[in-house]
RNA sequence: GCGGGAGUAGCUCAGCUGGCUAGAGCAUUAGCCUUCCAAGCUAAGGGUCGCGGGUUCGAAUCCCGUCUCCCGCUCCA
């Protein structure tokens, strides 16, 4: 384990130093758990974006796209359940370190009263036999009334407290009952901190006038509420797909684990539309073609897993995650869910909109169930890049640092090379160069020997390499160096183009989900 | 938030019984060399030692405070 985090430090401190991922705001001594991408590492993630967002829309006719905005109607997320569900007061017992939601300590505390009223209206009924009237008990006997009137009273202050959000008074609520924490025993609490998952903000720049909005904690409900506009303007017939990447927010309590838990990350999600019945079906289509995706970038088989939700979300039929052995363990990569039609009845409702198709086929309209799929950009750049990283040792016992990149994303595909500075060479690579950057991401690099610049590839995972040498000039033939196994071979500039283009090329890595 | 660890050059670190102009290796840049798997030669750039205060003739070094990052715990639709 102490080595796994180690290798995690090398990973985090090689993104650094070539390129690819820097902590956000260093010179300020940084932003706890926010990074920017470098020049190397926007380049890997655009490529990724691409290979999911090709996979998904191009490859699917019945898929489209969507970018829906970062800002949206403050009901939206009243609808989708991040308003009331994320929304916790949170308490610590500062003895036992144990952290509690204190609506939860209240809520238990009278479960405690409720238990004893209970027992006092069972002995009650055991004394009194058939004649027992439950309704008039509990209405006339003293000691059940004041337990009800404790009940009553403790319900109606934390609610009055939690509308209004005065958490001290919560917190004076739960010292004046005299509430322990069940592990310590001890009453020796925090304040009250409200922990909202959603960051908010305010629309409007005269903020008295304002109405307070949130930053999107998922792509998701931008699908779902452009569902009809989507779905009319391109004709889709159910079952169709909304793809959309884009960033999301969540103000984690704690996030970390470099760029794998952020507070600003990019989703990629697809957002299926089923016929309800049917979306089983689709659950299973879709893990099994998202598993594909992730196998032909030939990272290591054993690396993937499911994880079976048992405990499923509120919104949820079915759930399952696709996970990755990140250096810090199994951890999630991708979540494959069977929403129902849970999030577009929601908002029907807050709306007053029909979101609802209406099926030629069996000639009824209905809404529509969903399933999603949802992986996070930023964890699939850690996923790559970590299972990438390698630090090798050669047969002559000298050392190099690579980043197996599957070789279609990678940053810089080709770096071309004159072997010397000299004699020719130099141009002969650059117009070489210039033809290929038209189609590739090429780099060209004449400084340092030639071991040297070899190396600085690897180091960014670039997968081939091509050199210039003397004898170029006059067969017109080139070295074609390639990173995995440091194979050379010699080959005629007029080949190069169909070469790479089966071994580079987009299209290659798309053409390894058909059947 | 609690507990632990750490902040000196782009990176890894040394210096920390207070004392010359704060160092090394790697990296970077320019030049030389011309050699298909880095670490040959010459030179250059780069640091207000996290920040603030205190002690002192003098602080990277001692004291206090503070900030930030990392790890663990709590949370994670």
């Amino acid at each position: 384990m102490a080595q796994q985090e180690d290798i995690l430090k090398r990973i985090i401190g090689h993104a650094k130093e070539y390129g690819f991922v820097f902590p956000s705001s260093e010179i300020y001594d940084g932003l706890s758990a926010t990074y920017d991408y470098g020049p190397y590492g926007i380049e890997l993630k655009q490529n990724i974006r691409r290979y999911w967002w090709e996979a998904m829309v191009r490859m699917h006719d019945h898929i489209v796209g969507l970018e829906s905005a970062i800002f949206m109607h403050p009901t939206v997320w009243k609808a989708s359940g991040h308003v009331d569900a994320f929304n916790d007061p949170l308490i610590d017992n500062k003895d036992s370190k144990k952290r509690y939601r204190a609506d939860v300590l209240l809520e238990d505390y009278m479960e405690k009263i409720r238990g004893k009223q209970q027992k006092e209206i069972q002995k009650a009924a055991k004394r009194f036999g058939e004649a027992f009237d439950e309704a008039t008990y509990r209405a006339t006997n003293d000691r059940v009334i004041r337990y009800q009137e404790q009940i009553d009273d403790i319900k109606n202050k934390m609610a009055g407290y939690l509308a209004a959000g005065d958490f001290a008074a919560l917190r004076q609520l739960i010292v004046d009952l005299e509430i322990a924490c069940p592990i310590s025993g001890s009453r020796n609490w925090t304040e009250v901190r409200q922990f909202n998952l959603m960051f908010s903000t305010e629309l409007g720049s005269v903020s008295g006038e304002a109405a307070t909005i949130y930053l999107r904690p998922e792509t998701a409900q931008g699908s779902y509420v452009n569902f009809l506009n989507v779905q009319k303007s391109s004709r889709q017939k159910i079952p169709f797909g909304i793809a959309q990447t884009g960033k999301a927010f969540r103000n984690e309590i704690i996030a970390r684990q470099f760029i794998f838990r952020m507070r600003e990350f990019e989703q990629m999600e697809l957002q299926f539309f089923v016929r309800p019945g049917t979306e089983m079906e689709w659950f299973e289509y879709w893990k099994a073609f998202r598993m594909r995706w992730h196998r032909a970038l030939d990272l290591p088989e054993e690396s993937y897993r499911f994880h079976d939700h048992i405990k499923l979300a509120h919104y949820a039929n079915a759930a399952t995650d696709i996970e990755f052995d990140f250096p810090m363990g199994f951890k999630e990569l991708e979540g494959i869910h069977s929403r129902t039609d849970f999030d577009l009845k929601a908002h029907e409702a807050h709306s007053g909109k029909k979101l609802q198709y209406f099926d030629p086929e069996l000639n009824e309209s209905y809404t529509p169930y969903v399933v999603e799929t949802a992986i996070g950009l930023d964890r699939m750049f850690l996923a790559i890049l970590s299972a990438a990283y390698k630090e090798e040792t050669l047969a002559d016992g000298s050392e190099r640092v690579v980043l197996n990149i599957p070789r279609w994303l990678a940053p810089i595909q080709i770096a071309i090379l004159p072997l010397v500075k000299k004699d020719g060479l130099p141009e002969m690579a650059k117009n070489l160069f210039n033809t290929l950057k038209l189609d590739f991401s090429c780099q060209y690099d004449e400084k340092d020997a030639i071991g040297k610049r070899y190396r600085r590839q690897d180091a960014i995972g670039t997968p081939y390499c091509i050199t210039i040498d003397h004898d170029s000039l006059e067969d017109g033939q080139v070295t074609l160096r390639e990173r995995d196994g440091m194979t050379q071979q010699r080959m005629a500039i007029e080949e190069l183009p169909a070469f790479l283009h089966d071994k580079l090329h987009l299209s290659a890595l798309l053409s390894r989900l058909l059947d």
